[in-house]
DNA sequence: AATGAATGAGGCTTCATTCAT
DNA sequence: TATGAATGAAGCCTCATTCAT
């Protein structure tokens, strides 16, 4: 019995979205999706074609709005500052969504480069903007504002507070024995605090 | 590669890992790895029995060994901020050999707990002594010497910024377009600047 | 090609015609013929039920059409070399637009010998008229018209000389380094040749 | 239980061989083929990869072993009429193994031209042989020993009265309610009758 | 009459694993 | 210890077909 009327390929997809990038399960099968999606399995190639298509193309679509939404902010005439913040917040809540996006990315790049070429050159006047945002960076530690050191480190410190702890989140509940809940918490009261860890005093 | 000669064995295992941890291939088959071990698949089963084993086995030394040189230092009678020093250095030696291990931990843990438990509860001792380095941390606060937080989040930022520019090391160098040399270089100058980041003035 | 226009049945007929035994392509899915006929995939199953009926009918009405016209020329009262030769021309015609009739037949009653059953046996007076041209045939031989042989024999090489060239078309044009303009003129050359290749001097 | 040895390979082959040119079951699964076989679907990719490989290869293999039996013939010192007489008994030979052979090259041709390049370029010397053997029949209609006509469709009259009786075997069986018997003594009488129908008197 | 959505059957292939030597 | 052969499970995908509109 069709459902879900028309809808049915974006529940597929958001479904798919959600085990691989939220899950971060990625053996997923096609099986296992359509399982989840409460579709035939053969519904997922009538719209994808193969796994592997589906599998891009939810890559392809978290990405590129995540970086949308992070060069919004980059392109911000924002203080370098609150800029930061946004960042933040932006990221937090594509992260909340998509743990794992940078990870599959980075395991999914060792091994097939030339298919994610695309994701990183197709960004229209990306590298510049980019590159602003390293030179706002040096400008800043000029002013003194935040510790010397090649704002490409600045850069992936920021990254690296934001995205680990999402990352990791699984191993450090068994760590520590800490519910969802809590890591949660700790979660938010982080995203206060990476800012005062990149900023002087 | 220098890998224990003369035992099949070990040159099973050893290029497990290699392939595994160091570069990241979640999906590598018996048949990738015994090809690239130079020996016949069957022998991985009749060594390990099963690829899940090799599997498991390869995780469980090689997070043993993070550990136990972790554990030395954090047990170690040094100054606090010496022991971070030393911490990173450790980590640093550790990730170069196999970057992609917490991320594979985090991955799996979402998708077979069960199997994983014995790698958290197996370490003897282990708990308390997260304990006291905990306590530690939340000493040095007091004291002024790092910026006031929780202190796992203390800890969780100390691991992402050391752990972070590995994992996600292929994505930086296709977004800044550089050599592995070059964001070796990056990495070596990150070394001292983790403990300046985490350290007040 | 000229298709009888407005009724999508026919159309999809004709579609199925070309595909099967003019291109002789047995692969070829609902799919196939729906794109090549402009129609949407389902009106296949619309009109014919199914892909089988349809394949069938197809064979059905060619395989009709084709005995028709022969067993006019046939039930004739021509004289014997008149009526061989007014056969070629017939036989030319039917191969030019279903060179692969005769072969699908064969290869499809070695495998379902069960549904072709009506394709020989649906024939009113069609085993007498047989034999009546099997006399005919052995009365020319007797007039000492044609080569001793057994009837059935003549009758397998006139189909032989005539079927032939147009299956293995593709074979003989790579063989020979043909176009097919240059094989259409082959073959009209051949048409005067098989009735002088079939009669003595 | 592992029956044939290191045979099993040979018997895939050669079942392979019987369903797809001796029976002409174009459409037959790998599951068929391995039952035929008695053997594990899984090992006909052991050893061949993929039913494909396995289809070309079998086409391969006869089309080289009929061409190289022709060629001897061709290439042979004999008189024309002794050649065309061998060739006729090695066409046979051929055509009992594989009834089939031609009509599937047909077909194939048809469908993917590329695939099958191979097989008429890679003879050595095979397009001067050919030459030379048109020559030859030239040559035998200049002293008047064969009707007039070009000398390909000489060749293909040829081949025309010797692969078609093979090819449209089950029509003429149901057609003429012939027994397989006695379609094979029809066969046989037909092989000394082929000679005098291309030759005159 | 026509169409997009949905489904079940079945094919090909890969993989981990076991057997036998 | 080592290896080629064999096997079962499971995945992906395509296809014919049906449903609902």
């Amino acid at each position: 019995m069709p459902v879900k009327d028309c809808k049915t390929e974006q529940l597929i997809k958001e479904t798919a979205k959600r085990i691989f990038l939220t899950e971060g399960n990625m053996f997923a099968t096609t099986q296992d999706i359509a399982d989840a999606a409460g579709v035939n399995r053969t519904l997922l190639h009538y719209y994808f074609r193969s796994r592997d298509v589906l599998f891009n193309m939810v890559f392809k679509e978290a990405l590129t709005e995540l970086r949308e939404r992070l060069h919004e902010v980059l392109g911000s005439q924002l203080a370098f500052k609150q800029k930061i913040d946004n960042l933040v917040s932006v990221f937090y809540d594509e992260l909340i969504k998509f743990p794992y996006l940078e990870t599959f990315i980075a395991l999914q790049l060792n091994q097939e480069p030339a298919k994610y070429e695309e994701l990183f050159t197709g960004l229209p006047g990306g590298k510049e903007r980019l590159k602003n945002f390293l030179k706002e960076i040096q400008r800043e530690m000029d002013n003194g504002h935040i510790a010397e050191m090649k704002p490409i480190n600045f850069f992936i410190n920021l990254f690296a507070l934001m995205a680990y702890p999402f990352v990791a989140r699984p191993i450090y509940l068994k760590m520590f024995d800490l519910t969802d809940a809590a890591y949660n918490k700790l979660l938010t009261e982080r995203k206060k605090s990476i800012v005062s860890m990149l900023f002087k005093n």
